[in-house]
RNA sequence: GCCGCGUUGGUCAAUCGGCUAAGACGCCACCCUUUCACGGUGGAAUGACGGGUUCGAUCCCCGUACGCGGUACCA
């Protein structure tokens, strides 16, 4: 659709800075760039935006390539898997950038600016008893008091440059004008040039400023829709500028503007600090803070399989407009649609991001989802003697009540170890010394079991009970508890099976003891 | 402050002027189950406010309020 009346080929670039973990936010953004790039047989950049070298965090830009892979997300353009339309990452651009900037200053449209640091602090200062509250900034209500191209003569400036004195580039913003950013869900969006300032274009390190980069750059790789978060769409209207500046309004991408992940509880973005206050994962994979040392449990760590995160990504800025909410990659691909997609931010459902996952753990193969299990185990240091058939059915009948992988073991720790407590409240009242005494017998019974599986179990603590004359029900519960330590867990037979003869005689035995104590 | 974007239950949301306002998560109750879950059935719970436009506004327009974002030689 937008291919044609553009009649180019469709190319989304994905641009992160590696300054950090990516965050839900991101991740999402990551997502509909590559559901839309699949679904209309168009190709997918992954574009470094590593200008600012004081926020550089080493390790983030390898980390942003591992989520991809755990997410499943093709890239087809990047450092890693090379392109015609590389350097790929703009530190490595910066001899690009110049004649573009070359270009705009010829033009009048941009200037160079000498003011340090220090004599901008003055300006804001001295501004500050002539212009309403705080609205001082470096335009055209102020560009003409400042020491720059446009109020130095052409013989001073070049002295200044020949000098080697620091300086930037800044837009020169028209005086009245008004600025139209066509976005493809929120319609048209207007600027006014007067309001604006002359942003930096090129900073004193020679590098461009994120602005700037992102024009050129999305110009330079043919970039035909642009998907990226809300954040940007109060500088838009710059963006739109430079490219009627630079000439290439006609290439223009369709823009679209995301909406926000919203914190929880409260107001405000979702940052890492609620990650570590309400115990919420918001990266897809673990990451360490350089500045904290801290290490913060992404998505995978929590025990989500990918699948369920892609979907509730998915469904979080969008649906299809049906009430289905479990959609498989491929029907994502095929049913995604910029018209459907949100334009207004929501806040981040932890719960329901659980609910997905339940679903999909429901929907897995067995075996793969002992596969998972298995790791899980690993990962969590927990020795067991299980086979993986044993495993496997230990999966079958405790999956129902898992939300999380790593809930095969909290939910089911009982399996792997004794129960480090016993609860006898659950047994007050229903417990005395001819309970006590059934239970002596009962591990006569087991001894002398050959054959402990759990359908010949059923069997024989019915024969047990029609023997002693009393209902099974009289003694599962106590059977439970001292199995267990609880009211909780799957059937007792199958409990009895899994963790063998011989430990739960210990168990009963251990169970007697304790119980003791209220007969 | 200024600029931009938003506003349907506790949360996520459907509707594209006809509403007795879907559905999901969560919550509650009951059923199933001599445990806990799963499952099943049912329930409570929503259009920010004020003006228009219209036979009719959740839906369109304008204000107000509120929320979010931006306002850097950060992205």
């Amino acid at each position: 659709m937008n291919d044609e009346i553009n009649n180019k080929p469709i190319r989304l670039r994905f641009a992160p800075s590696p300054t950090g973990g990516l965050h839900l936010g991101g991740l999402r953004t990551l997502l509909y760039n590559f559901l839309f790039v699949q679904q209309q047989g168009g190709k997918l950049i992954l574009r470094i935006e590593d200008t600012d070298q004081k926020r550089f965090v080493a390790g983030a830009e390898q980390y942003i390539f591992e989520c991809c892979q755990w997410l499943g997300i093709n890239i087809d353009e990047s450092v890693q898997h090379g392109g015609e339309y590389g350097p790929y990452r703009q530190s490595e651009r910066k001899a690009l950038y110049q004649q573009y900037v070359q270009q705009l200053i010829d033009g009048g449209l941009a200037y160079y600016a000498f003011d340090t640091p220090e004599e901008l602090d003055a300006m804001r200062e001295s501004f500050k008893s002539v212009l309403p509250h705080d609205q001082i900034q470096y335009d055209q209500k102020t560009r003409m008091k400042m020491t720059n191209s446009l109020t130095l003569s052409a013989e001073e400036t070049k002295k200044k440059l020949d000098n080697k004195t620091p300086f930037v580039i800044r837009i020169k913003m028209p005086e009245q004008e008004q600025i139209v950013l066509p976005d493809a869900i929120r319609g048209a969006v207007h600027f006014d040039s007067q309001l604006l300032d002359d942003k930096v274009l090129m900073k004193a390190d020679g590098l461009p400023t994120y602005h700037f980069a992102v024009v050129v750059d999305d110009y330079l790789m043919k970039i035909s829709h642009v998907l990226r978060g809300e954040e940007w769409l109060p500088s838009a209207g710059i963006h739109a500028l430079l490219w009627r500046y630079l000439g290439w309004e006609k290439d223009m991408p369709i823009w679209i503007h995301l909406p926000l992940i919203l914190k929880p509880d409260g107001n405000g973005k979702l940052s890492k600090r609620d990650s570590e206050r309400l115990g919420i994962p918001i990266y897809a994979l673990q990451w360490k803070d350089a500045t904290s040392g801290d290490l913060i449990e992404g998505f995978k760590e929590k025990g989500f399989v990918p699948q369920a995160l892609s979907n509730f990504l998915a469904l979080s800025a969008w649906n299809d407009g049906s009430t289905q909410e479990v959609f498989s990659i491929d029907e994502l691909i095929q049913k995604f649609s910029l018209e459907r997609l949100h334009h207004h931010s929501a806040k981040f459902d932890y719960e329901k991001a659980k609910w997905y996952n339940e679903t999909y753990l429901q929907q897995m193969p067995t075996t793969a989802l002992t596969d998972c299990v298995k790791n899980c185990l690993v990962t969590k240091q927990i020795q067991h003697h299980y086979t993986d058939t044993q495993l496997e059915e230990l999966v079958e009948l405790t999956k129902a009540r898992c939300q999380l992988i790593n809930d095969f073991y909290d939910q089911n720790a009982y399996l792997f170890h004794k129960p480090t407590s016993i609860d006898t409240a659950a047994l007050t009242g229903k417990w005395n010394a001819d309970k006590k005494k059934l239970f002596e017998q009962l591990i006569v019974v087991f001894e002398q079991a050959n054959n402990f599986s759990h359908d010949v179990l059923h069997h024989t603590l019915q024969e047990f009970c029609a023997t002693q004359n009393i209902k099974l029900g009289e003694i599962q519960l106590p059977l439970r508890v001292m199995l267990v330590g609880g009211k909780f867990g799957i059937g007792v037979t199958h409990i009895l099976a899994l963790i063998g003869k011989k430990e739960s005689i210990e168990r009963i035995t251990n169970g007697l003891n304790a119980l003791s104590t209220i007969a």
